[in-house]
DNA sequence: CATCCAGTGATAATCATTATCAGATTGTAT
DNA sequence: ATACAATCTGATAATGATTATCACTGGATG
């Protein structure tokens, strides 16, 4: 975690940024949450419970900041709202989210699995592909489970 | 397009909805800016024109409503506005986007080009996968020419 | 004709995000 | 240390897209 901030803080000081303390605790709240994405909102909520001195425009200040270096991608499920999801480490593309239309959860997958529709779009479009958003709409796993048992449960032989 | 809105008008009195003017109005700007990614916005003022009479509300619902009926898709590049874009007739998955961050030019793929992935993600994570959301980012062919010429203009020999 | 109700238009309300601005903090040169 | 400039911050006002409200309309039904 140390490691990745001072990564981070790298990073901030290439472009002649500084790590303040704010931007820190806005970094760690991201950290400790990696598997969530956090609402702008959310964000500053959780900040505030370290450093309750902070404003919410530093909060949307930092996550447009990290969001140009990036260091997170700004994303948005159509909820009306932007959430922001820290990129892994070296990771050059964008990874893509399984989100599931029955309970709302979001799974991620950090493989790529791109690579060669990007090859026939860099082919047959003439577009050079710098990143990608790729979101899948569905059922998880769980839901899908649930699904099964509520049918088996319901013993009428009909869905 | 005669054929099509009467096809959206099926669509809409199979759940016992009904084809007025305003909607109608607002299902044929959608129809003669296929191309185009328009705003909510966009609609109502092209509306408008046609139906001077019509209110911004309404547009929002009707767009609501084709959204819902999946006759159109609601998305987002991130620039903060709703664009809403009109599935092709018979299309079950939701086409691709190419988006420049060069000129900001909107291209459309309409080949599915996922399959492949969707089989994956079904067989690795066992998620049904229901639609899907992709949009690359990069440059189009237009502004790689552009760029081109303005390095062999710049005759310096260094890009 | 009376009634019902989806649909509409105008406008107020909401809510996420951005802009503003005075003050705090930091780095640097003296 | 001191002065200065630049960056950063917090509070809050402003903005702008979207949604809610509400009185009214127009067509369908009996």
């Amino acid at each position: 975690m140390e490691h990745r901030i001072d990564r981070i803080k790298k990073q901030l000081h290439s472009q002649s940024y500084k790590l303040t303390p704010q931007r820190e605790a806005t970094v760690r709240v991201l950290l400790e949450n990696e598997e969530d994405h956090l609402s702008a909102e959310d964000v500053y909520l959780l900040v505030k419970e370290k450093a309750p001195e902070i404003g919410l425009a530093t909060v949307y200040r930092t996550l447009e900041l990290l969001s140009e270096l990036k260091v997170v991608d700004k994303i948005n499920f159509g909820d009306g709202v932007s959430r922001y999801d820290l990129r892994k480490e070296g990771a050059e593309h964008f990874h893509h989210h399984l989100v599931c239309i029955e309970c709302g959860s979001v799974e991620e997958i950090e493989e790529d699995l791109l690579t060669d529709v990007e090859k026939i779009v860099e082919g047959q479009w003439g577009f050079e592909v710098k990143d990608h958003r790729l979101t899948f709409h569905g059922i998880c796993r769980v839901c899908q489970k649930q699904a099964v048992s509520a049918a088996s449960t319901n013993e009428s032989g009909k869905e």
